[in-house]
DNA sequence: ACCTGAACACCGTTCAAGT
DNA sequence: ACCTGAACACCGTTCAAGT
């Protein structure tokens, strides 16, 4: 960061999930990444053909750490089917989810997604990964298949759509989604409501 | 749309709804949305100061429009809560969920208050009356009013949060909220998973 | 190898002038 | 009352020139 004279495509990358972190998908412009860099603009170009590869390039590198990081985080710190859907709430709700920026990163790249039938693509590409891996996990309680599945796109989308309710805490969600699981798993509810 | 010799705030309004379906939040350009309804753009800036302003008029619309639309629909078309939360899975899993465009636009304009105070002053109204009344239904079956709380952020939660699953088709979304509801509900599990 | 600075096109905004 | 068209600033992109 300080104390280098010559700028790297992979600085530029960071750079842009900065920007991408601070001002969403529309706040990936040339100019204002270059102005925080406090490059020219022109240099830009030298690393990239167009804002177009910039954003190529953050998808392709937030594919690879997407999909492995919290499957790997969760298969290392637990063992037992149970014990990870505790840790990969845990993980999901925590200070900062993913290496580039956690939540609101994904929530902005979710957004992007929208309106990129290109990114689209590769977001589908993480979801599909993510739900597999839940999915195992459900089915190793002893569920059956299909209802692994839906256990885990109900567990799932739940990650993705309470964290985007305005005004909840991240320890709200966490007791949710507990809940949400035991409820899931069948088991007896007992006084477990928050807020 | 077809012989009016005149423009109104109203028409611009509706284009700003069409682009932010087509194309989301970067898509509220005043120049592209001119070019689409084939009139100068200088003609904008004498319904409107700026693009702010029909942001801002836009989210107005939108605020009176989603508050209130489902829930009475909801309430004329069934009694009782269980009824009038299946009601509510079929109005929000159906073809066009609200009037300015489904929950694609939901989705775009919950993509644009990340990154807006001002916007996300407005989702947050919306959201919690509509999480009042989802818990007010919760209630409603006999769940305490924490639980009630919580069940409602979970069903609202899942019903965002796996809209936003790629290739995940509305029969799909349909029978996990169901099940959902039964088992927020301590239902007796049966064999109701699909995909 | 990496960057600057000027150039040009595109879009937001203003405004004088038209009907 | 409502719209056009020219003007200007801002940003994406190119490129010749610098180190």
């Amino acid at each position: 960061m300080a104390g280098k004279d010559s700028l790297s495509a992979e600085d530029w990358i960071k750079a842009g999930f900065r920007a991408l972190w601070a001002g969403g998908p529309q706040a990936l412009r040339v100019e204002a990444i270059a102005r925080e860099m406090k490059v020219s603009k022109g240099s830009f170009y030298w690393h990239f053909k167009n804002v177009g590869a910039l954003k190529s390039a953050m998808l392709e590198h937030w594919k690879q750490v997407a999909t492995f990081e919290t499957i790997t985080k969760v298969e290392q710190k637990e063992t037992g089917a149970a014990a990870q859907l505790k840790a990969l709430i845990e993980l999901a709700t925590g200070e900062q989810a993913a290496e580039y920026g956690g939540s609101r990163v994904e929530a902005a790249i979710r957004d992007w997604a929208r309106f990129d039938a290109g990114v689209e693509r590769v977001v589908h590409q993480v979801e599909t990964a993510r739900l597999e891996f839940v999915a195992a996990l459900f089915l190793e309680t002893g569920e059956k298949k299909a209802a692994s599945r839906q256990s885990a796109r109900l567990l799932y989308g739940a990650m993705i759509g309470l964290e985007q309710l305005p005004g909840i805490s991240r320890e709200c969600i966490r007791t949710d989604l507990n809940w949400l699981v035991r409820r899931l798993l069948g088991e007896a509810p007992a006084g477990q409501a928050n807020g």
